[in-house]
DNA sequence: CAACTGTATGACTATTTACTCATATAGTAA
DNA sequence: TTACTATATGAGTAAATAGTCATACAGTTG
């Protein structure tokens, strides 16, 4: 892979990264994990405005991560490509790891 | 889990995130995959200035994401949870999909 | 048609993030 | 000691992000 390319990459992969670093969007990721839902339910689970909620689906959709459909008066918004769900349990076993560490540390004091 | 620790969890893993959510992170982690580096390599890898190097290496650092250790005057940094590597497969996927995606749809034109 | 529901967006403010330049600090070596 | 190298940081600016409020728009129902 040559440098620019390498570089594209490397911007393109934080773009991903970006959308979905912001904890209402994690919030939104882990609602939609079984399946679409609405905006209107959506907003219920963050419990955030509904016009910033949907800025975030917006901005997640830009991105690539989620896709939206309309149905009705309502929009559905589901997880685009469900393979980035491995990614939350990898970051989970980070936090695990620097929990259990904290944890040694406070046991040892 | 109590909606106030579901809460707490989106808030670290959104940090978690947040902690490579930039090209020129992702390429320190991307340089760090085959073990640490000072600070002088990552800079010339990432070819940006070293003040600007140094302050993304200690935001990793503050976000757990990374670790250092001094050794002589270098400054040596690693991956603190290699496990978080699994994460830019998964991110990689999601791009490959994005992209066969956007070929069909250019064959299609 | 009018009234209503669900969603998106314009305009604005506040906050956070990124970057640069100059400089401080720590360790090395002559 | 002085000069040098590697890294970190203070201060400042520019730009991106997040949030709110009011409002517009699309689709539904009576």
């Amino acid at each position: 892979m040559k440098k620019q390319e390498r570089q594209f990459l490397y911007a393109r992969q934080a773009d991903i990264f970006k959308a979905v670093a912001h904890p209402l969007r994690i919030a939104v990721m882990d609602f939609l994990r079984n399946g679409e839902q609405c905006v209107c339910d959506i907003t219920r689970f963050v419990g955030s405005e509904q016009s910033n909620v949907s800025r975030h689906l917006s901005l997640m959709v830009a991105a690539g991560v989620l896709e939206s459909r309309k149905q009705g008066l309502k929009v559905l918004y589901k997880i685009k490509t469900p393979c980035i769900l491995n990614c939350f349990s990898c970051i989970i076993d980070v936090i695990r790891t620097q929990a259990e560490e904290n944890r040694q540390l406070l046991d040892a004091i």
